[in-house]
DNA sequence: TTGTACGCGTTATCAA
DNA sequence: TTGATAACGCGTACAA
């Protein structure tokens, strides 16, 4: 009963008579032993978790990546880091810097304006040592790799739907939350002067110009709207049309329910699990940027 | 340039010069080092890291207790593995030996059912090893301590504010996700009968029966409840009353805004969390099950 | 103030 | 088929 011994029961590799493995596992049972992985990572030089790091885990969109990609890796034996991060560039250096000493096998970064130049630089170190994948960002960088939703094929969506439906002129509207609103807001512009619509953006707290046609950043922005514009007598969709975005469960509270951009997240959650996976099987992987094309879900709203 | 003047230096351990540790520093830097923590771990017997064990992270509820919780662990330098164990006891018992080979310093686990006995063994396995937190759910063991709402208060508020309002007949609406409903629809019916009102309860799905007001078991209950009403031509608040549960979001955004039920997830995340550290600094407490009271929240639907 | 040597619990190599 | 034994990268007595 050698550690050397239970060790190739434990992995079934090599040989070992079936009466001693049988004896080491009577054994382990009567002491209640259970592996130690951190030794074991230790002699491996891996550790089979990855890193989830997001600004926050409370939005939905974060939720349900996280969520997709804990359980699509949870299958193929690895565990899961969540870290939410914030918005401040230190500290997401500071967590990728933590990771790193964790010596996670791959770090996957959900939605981070790839602006701070104190990120940037951690995460491209970073990625001389384990795989990087990054969803709803862009960084052009060797050895990170990005998934994106189309965020001008789906705004584009939503301009499309209001011109159809017979808007003379549209307002994007957002929190500008999140880095993905400049590219909307100037998306949704660049579509309504091709159409000949007339264009304006809106901050949720500014009061809302005169439109009618609302293409917004989320559904809850939408939901907010359409309070705002209730208290002002503006009905909707009688006299006003909203897009909503991201088709969450709220879509289908509002009255009258969302029509919303659809960019099927556990689709996006799915493809990052396996970005991530085969990195780690170490296939080298040619394209590192990916684009999911969103769906319009329509409802009552626009 | 030893390992252990190394070492001295990364800890603050020990005295050393400050030439030589300026040296050290230097040497750290040039040759983009990182501290290995599962060596560290290894020899220190500790990760400090904590598991948060879920159902569903994607759940409103379940993700801002985690939230709250890796905050404040980070705070306190503990890193968070993120499991989403779903509802099948031999699953979070996979889950939970996982976590104990990971050699997890604590585990706090997020409503799950304590009825299936594979968890139930798991957990008390579990806790003879580290300290085990609980939050809604209930698990009556030496070294397990519980956070619950109090939702047999909750329910009560609702009811509560039902008869207040002129209500005859109340419904206990749901449906009966989560194990917390047998017992909120218990005291639903005890309250009513107290005040002399009509009793039903209802899963969503079979249809509404006839009352005149409605208790939620959750927002998103009493939002597609509020849809199905409508529907039928009821009116709320005209017609019926609804209260909904957990002040989510969504209580903003249906039509009408939403009455409900606040638990204050924030400050039961800070709870089991200070609990957690409390745990880990050794320290013994006695009560091992604090019941975090229920506030209504007053809004346009009851 | 610094360096040597051992232990943490595994896996892997090599003899037996 | 099995058992010593050397890594893995860190803290830490203990000695220098």
């Amino acid at each position: 009963m050698s550690t050397a011994t239970v060790s190739r029961v434990l992995n079934n590799s090599g040989a070992v008579k079936a009466q001693t493995r049988r004896r080491v596992l009577d054994a382990l049972e009567a002491s209640d032993y259970t592996l130690n992985e951190v030794a074991r990572s230790l002699a491996m030089r891996h550790t089979k978790t990855v890193a989830i790091l997001t600004t926050d885990v409370r939005e939905f969109y974060y939720a349900h990546i996280a969520y997709g990609i804990e359980q699509r890796m949870a299958g193929a034996g690895y565990t899961a880091f969540l870290c939410n991060t914030g918005t401040d560039g230190a500290r997401q250096a500071e967590y990728i810097r933590a990771m790193l000493s964790k010596r996670v096998s791959a770090m996957v970064v959900l939605g981070s304006s790839m602006r701070d130049p104190a990120l940037i630089t951690a995460l491209i170190k970073a990625s001389r040592s384990v795989p990087i994948v990054l969803t709803n960002a862009n960084l052009a960088a060797e050895r990170v790799f990005c998934i994106e939703r189309d965020d001008a094929a789906g705004v584009r969506l939503g301009v499309d739907r209001l011109h159809v439906r017979g808007c003379r002129s549209v307002c994007y509207a957002s929190d500008f939350a999140f880095h993905s609103d400049a590219l909307k807001r100037q998306v949704c512009a660049e579509a309504c002067e091709q159409l000949g619509l007339g264009h304006t953006a809106m901050s949720l707290w500014d009061g809302a110009p005169r439109a009618d046609g609302y293409v917004c950043s989320s559904d809850t922005v939408a939901a907010k709207l359409i309070v705002a514009l209730g208290a002002k007598g503006v009905r909707v969709p009688a006299d006003a049309l909203v897009v909503g975005y991201d088709n969450t469960d709220l879509a289908q509270f509002t009255s009258p329910p969302l029509t919303s951009v659809d960019s099927d997240i556990a689709h996006q959650a799915g493809m990052a699990a396996e970005m991530l996976l085969a990195l780690l099987e170490g296939e080298t992987i040619s394209e590192n940027h990916v684009l999911i094309t969103p769906t319009l879900v329509v409802r009552e709203s626009a």
